[in-house]
DNA sequence: CTTGACCTTCCTATCATGGGAAGCCTTATC
DNA sequence: GATAAGGCTTCCCATGATAGGAAGGTCAAG
């Protein structure tokens, strides 16, 4: 399988499949006699785990830890547990701020009138009242 | 005022401000002899504003329409508000996106037992089931 | 044997920020 | 007046994850 029929297959572009192993995250992939990577069943499965991980945010040094505990059978389920809270951590730390960006702007804008008058509490708030 | 008073009396970094005026979000600095960049009141009222819109999660991008705005006395308060509620639009779409991802992290995280045993169903859902 | 679709590497960009080096300027102290 | 400390300048590099593109090699079908 070329990296174009192992994209479509993960759903991981081709791009990142190259970056992921420029960086370590996944093992080199074979190559055939003219240079062309090859991947089969085992790789795929890989990928398709990276995308998943991607997909629920973690970032990508959080990945290589649970591909780790992923491919060893002596791990302890506290572990990966662990990752997965500490990353839900994180996400619902930057929620709350994000939704106190959201609350604040959404007041100011309540309370702007939105018509043709230059007279707006947002740009007031901004400007230091 | 040099460089480093502006920063302290605005909140924005060195750093930071002269990037913002690399890229044209501020005007350029009027220089000492020495080339050194002079800072008066209004500039640290500028800076103090475009830290206020970054503190509340707006794109440069954005900040710089939200200025000219603010220097504009016909500008409509429609414009303001529109920037403002599309701003606010994006925060709470990645706030959905993220509150999903958490969600199904600390759902799956429940039905982890987190001991010393390696069964996980956090590594089997990214694993594919 | 040509054409088109694929692959390779390498460079560039994003967005906002920080770190650091090399060198000049200013101010205070001796 | 010399020197040291600290602030200023520009320039380069790095982050994190992704995309775009150029130049050139390869494969498969016609």
């Amino acid at each position: 399988m070329n990296i174009g029929e192992a994209a479509k297959a993960s759903g991981v572009s081709a791009k990142m499949i190259r970056y992921y192993e420029s960086i370590g995250l996944i093992p080199e992939a074979a190559r055939s006699d003219a240079g062309y990577r090859n991947y089969g069943a085992r790789e795929v499965q890989i990928l398709r785990f990276v995308r998943r991980a991607r997909d629920l945010g973690f970032p990508v040094a959080a990945i290589q830890e649970l591909l780790a505990l992923w491919s060893d059978r002596a791990r302890h389920s506290a572990d990966v547990k662990r990752l997965a809270m500490d990353h839900v951590s994180a996400l619902e730390q930057k929620i709350t701020e994000m939704q106190a960006m959201a609350d604040t702007l959404r007041h100011l804008a309540e309370a702007c009138c939105g018509d043709d008058r230059p007279d707006c509490p947002i740009l007031q708030d901004l400007s230091g009242d």
